[in-house]
Parts: structure tokens; C-alpha cells; sequence
DNA sequence: ATCGTTGCAAATGTTTTGCATGTCA
DNA sequence: TGACATGCAAAACATTTGCAACGAT
């Protein structure tokens, strides 16, 4: 466990959005704790890797990132307006993948699912449209 | 309609994945079409624009494309040694993702699911290993 | 002394933009 | 001719890596 690692913890702690690496970097700052932006980019990778941090891939293709909810695995439902996200466990489907996996002869498998709408907010508020 | 658009989604007709923009400039120099890369990319920004495209960003953060409406909805199990990948139909994930989604009030929702391992010729095929 | 952490600078890879040229009505 | 499409080269952007210096055990 770093320094690093602790500081961007403690950022993320705050903020329940999620936040780029540049900004994350950016409120360190702020706050005063003097940490590298290479650092922040490590960091965020290590805990990725621990389940402890989730990454979403913007629209615009930068990397952001939240606290887990929960360090099981679990899925991610993302609006794309707002960007609001729901976490979602779902055991029928990881028993799937693990079957039919499996079936094909694969080993090591590992697996993404990411679904992305328009949640009730931004349904209902009609007319909003992405502006970043 | 620009003839670097109409390249672009000649090659997209044939591909039923998502495609890079610089595999498909790939493919087009392939099958001959000489068209630029800085042309491909203008290509599918208007084509998304129009709606005529889907855009996908991968875990590794490029964007990938493919033609709208070819949604003849199957996922992928790729070895991540050699790149064999098989097509995987999935209809009990699809109603999953259905439910939930609705259950949390979205809409226009879209999913992708990848599943990534070794295939069985690259687990006999001994001392393979992960390079990259 | 050793080993891991740090952060600058430089490299990487994708995507965008400036600009001069080409093309077609 | 005029408006627009093209493509090269260079820029912009997020991210990674090389490497030398640092700190703690």
C-alpha cells in the first residue's frame, strides 16, 4: 500500500461521481498533498487491479474512476447522459460465461459487460443533450 | 456523402463486429481503396453523427465502430493468445439485461459482453505465454 | 545496502487539426 | 471559380515507461 495509493483513496473517499486521473491529480493538489500525476496514473491501475477502484470509459475516451460499492465483481449499468451508474450483480450470467467458456475448451477466461441507456432522470427531463 | 464515407461503410456492410478506425483503414487499403487514415476518421465522426454508425470504446480506450441495425446480436469468446474467436449466442444473457435494465428505469439501453481466455490449441501447445 | 516508490522527461498510441492540394459541378 | 473533400505532417491528448534519485527497513 503507497502513498500514492492512499492519497487518491482518500480523494475518492470524497467525490461518489467518478473522476479522471487528471482530476484526481488535480485535487491532490488542491488539498496539498504533493503527488506526481505518474503517481495518480499507478495508482489508480493497482487499485483497479484490487477490485477496490471501478474504471468507466467516457465517451470522449478518457479513463474514470469511483470506490467500489463492493470488491465482488459485479457490472456496471451507465447512463449516457448523466452518466449515473448502477452496480449489478449478476450470478446467472458469470455462471453462463463460466459454461460456455468451458464448452469451448477455454481456460483463463475473464469477462466484460457494460450496459449503457438513458436512465429515468434524463428520460423525463426531455431536451438535455450531452454538452461535454 | 463523401466517397471516403461510402468506403468506410462498404467495409463495415461486410464486417458484422466492431472495427477500429485503423483496421478499417487497414481493410480498405486490402481491397484497394486508397483512402487516408485523417479520411476515415472524418468518415465516422459523420457517419456516428448521422446515426448511421455505433461507436464502442474498448477497455483499452480506442473507439470501435459498426453499422447500426446490423444488431444480428452475438457476443465473442477471443484467445487472447492467438486471436481464434468463436461467436457466442446469448439469449439468456439478452433477457437478463432486458429485466434489468428496465428495472432500474433505463432506456435505449445497449450491452456489450467480451469474454477473453485461452483457446485449447494454445493451452497443449505448451510454454505459450501471455507476451503482451 | 537493498528494495520498492517516486516523479520528471520522454516515448507511445489514438485522434484531431492546419494547411496546401485536388476535384467536381 | 467556389465550395468542399482529401491527405500529409504536426499537434493535442491521455497514458505508459525509462531512469535516476529517494526513503524506509
Amino acid at each position: 500500500v503507497t502513498r500514492a495509493e492512499r492519497a487518491v483513496l482518500a480523494v475518492l473517499a470524497d467525490e461518489r461521481g467518478f473522476l479522471s486521473a487528471q482530476q484526481i491529480h488535480s485535487l491532490l493538489l488542491a488539498r496539498g498533498d504533493r503527488v506526481g500525476l505518474t503517481s495518480v496514473y499507478r495508482a489508480v491501475q493497482s487499485l483497479v487491479a484490487a477490485r477496490v477502484v471501478d474504471v468507466h470509459r467516457t465517451s470522449g475516451g478518457e479513463a474514470t474512476y469511483r470506490r467500489c460499492g463492493s470488491e465482488s465483481h459485479h457490472h456496471h449499468l451507465v447512463c449516457r447522459l448523466c452518466g449515473r451508474t448502477v452496480e449489478i450483480a449478476a450470478p446467472g450470467v458469470e455462471r453462463w460465461v463460466t459454461s460456455v467458456t468451458r464448452d469451448h475448451g477455454f481456460r483463463s477466461a475473464t469477462h466484460t459487460l457494460e450496459i449503457t441507456g438513458v436512465c429515468d432522470r434524463c428520460t423525463s427531463a426531455d431536451g438535455n443533450e450531452i454538452s461535454a
